[in-house]
DNA sequence: TTGTGATCATTA
DNA sequence: TAATGATCACAA
């Protein structure tokens, strides 16, 4: 098959959504000619990449909503056969530097979270990455209590990162929303504001959901 | 080199 | 066993 044009209207891509849902990942892989690697130690990212493919998403790594047109971000969510998520969810790079005027109105985590696809994978780590099935998908927006925990959290880290405190941060810090090191090992560096107001060099980091915001979402959405 | 797609794997 | 810190592939 070749590769899937971006979809043109919200109810298009709720289409395809429904299409794939009750599939295996293995499966929507055969139909598309898309790789199946045996285990995802060394393609972590492939199930995100398989369904941005299928689903027409835009390729590549672009600062711009997974399907532009639409300004729908899509998320894999992998769950536990309990039904809960197994990992967290990646939002985007936390700035370091710069921050001067920067608001949670304005930030990344804002824009990327305001409109999101979620597609549940049924993703027990004793299941071979071909054979997870795909769930029904839906949409999610935040209401207005999610985005006052967010941005209770946003500016709580950012508070301390503008402090020069960026080393103080860990993953236990925000309610709902923490920051983690997102680099491709331990060893790579990048600019942060010091303790002394100077430029010191510290881990890169991400903005992730916490799991249990995320199965708060999911819960949510199959109840009503 | 940085950002997007995430999961792995050790620690607590 | 959940959560934090570490890691991997690829595109621009």
């Amino acid at each position: 098959m070749l590769k899937p044009a971006p979809p043109t209207s919200v109810s298009e891509l709720l289409q395809r959504v429904e299409t794939i849902a009750g599939l295996t990942l293995g499966e929507l892989a055969a139909q598309y000619h898309f790789k199946s690697p045996d285990d995802l130690l060394r393609e972590k990212g492939w199930p995100g990449q398989l369904l941005e493919y299928v689903l027409g998403a835009s390729a590549g790594s672009k600062p711009v909503p997974d399907f532009e047109h639409i300004g729908i971000e899509l998320k894999t969510l992998p769950l536990s056969y309990a039904g809960k998520p197994l990992e967290t969810t990646y939002v985007s790079v936390v700035p370091l530097t710069n921050l001067t005027g920067l608001t949670w109105q304005s930030s990344s985590v804002k824009k990327k979270l305001n409109h999101v696809l979620w597609l549940p994978i049924l993703a027990e780590r004793d299941i071979p990455p071909i054979d997870r099935t795909i769930g029904t998908g839906f949409l999610w927006q935040p209401d207005a209590q999610q985005e006052a925990q967010l941005q209770r959290d946003w500016e709580e880290q950012i508070e301390l990162i503008a402090l020069g405190r960026v080393d103080e941060i860990s993953g236990h810090l925000g309610e709902v929303m923490q920051i983690r090191p997102k680099a491709a090992n331990s060893k790579v560096l990048t600019d942060a504001i010091g303790p002394r107001g100077g430029l010191i060099k510290t881990l890169p980091r991400g903005f992730y959901l916490k799991t249990q915001f995320t199965h708060t979402i999911l819960v949510n959405q199959f109840a009503n």
